[in-house]
DNA sequence: TGTAGCATGTAAGCCGTTACATGATTGA
DNA sequence: TCAATCATGTAACGGCTTACATGCTACA
């Protein structure tokens, strides 16, 4: 069963991959893997899509997911399986990938400039800078618990991509609001 | 009637704003419009949605549709309102923009370079970056044709934005080529 | 003892895409 | 005359979000 998948599938598949042979993840444990690294370069995605996508995922055998039972609650752990990490590479190695799409609001609205002030826009890139600057203490974060490993190589990689991404941002956006003032 | 809209319909009507007292852009021309500048930061949307969202523009009175007719054919142009203009000021002046979303299907699989090799992960980036170049050539030619009058300011200050985006990506990219090697 | 976090799902609905349908106009 | 481009829509459907629903567990 090979089947086409959404992109977002085999990124959760893929952080799935990352554990290895260990116990496996929760729903609600893949959904903070998710909001603290893929959501740096693809999506976050809601509580309830992680759930649908396991189901999805077991479904076509790239997951299998064992109870815990422990008393009166039982949660369900999920690890990818051989036939998943075939998929993963076989969608890594075919199909070339699309061209990144940036969903850019405040840019958007900065093109709209001529319909507020000068003063407005350039608060609004105040506001971008300071936010900018939280995300990429968050990115640090992430990128020093991978440390140096080999295991980690490529998601390292992928952080300090993220953080040069946030470093040039904050400094393009400094330049243009010297231009507005 | 103010009416939440999805950004997209607000990214159009922004689009329509540019044109002033002109005659007014058919939902084909709005189209090409979108894909050669809205594109870069926003999103292209299908031909299909433009006419959907030109409708509910229209409904809400933000836009004016008036038809031409040629012999056999009835085109329709469509310019903003003033109810359209407010509703755009409004949309600017209130409710802070989101940060950005950056959907990055080759940051992606790098993250899951250890299911590859590292030869497929360079031909990888080294084809992102020759679409990297295509994409800054495409910018480049909307930065040139807005030149440097006043009434093309911001969207002149959002091109070369994303100009440097580009340039500070593509020296990114070599960084990561070397580092493969 | 109460609340924040852990944990798992279903339902309704929006945004947006692809596929389908149709036809006019322009220029090689 | 034929193909590319202009031009306008509708239908089906997928992806994803928000809202809803439920209950356990740890700890202050």
């Amino acid at each position: 069963m090979s089947q086409d998948l959404a992109t977002t599938s085999y990124a959760l598949l893929g952080l799935l991959a990352f554990e290895g042979d260990r116990a496996g993840l929760t729903g609600y444990e893949l959904k903070q893997r998710a909001d603290s690294t893929l959501r740096f370069y693809w999506v976050a995605p809601a509580m309830s899509q992680v759930y649908t996508e396991l189901g999805r995922l077991a479904r076509l055998g790239f997951i299998t997911g064992d109870d815990r039972r422990s008393a009166r609650r039982t949660t369900r752990r999920y690890r990818i399986t051989d036939s998943g990490r075939r998929a993963l590479r076989r969608w890594l190695a075919t199909g070339q990938p699309e061209f990144p799409v940036l969903k850019h609001p405040i840019a958007l609205r900065l093109m709209m400039g001529h319909l507020a002030d000068d003063d407005a826009m350039r608060a609004m890139l105040e506001e971008y800078e300071r936010d900018l600057l939280v995300r990429r203490a968050e990115l640090q974060e992430v990128r020093t618990s991978l440390g140096d490993v080999a295991a980690y190589r490529y998601p390292a990689m992928v952080a300090d991509w993220g953080l040069h991404y946030y470093d040039t941002e904050q400094q393009m956006v400094r330049e243009l609001m010297a231009r507005l003032a």
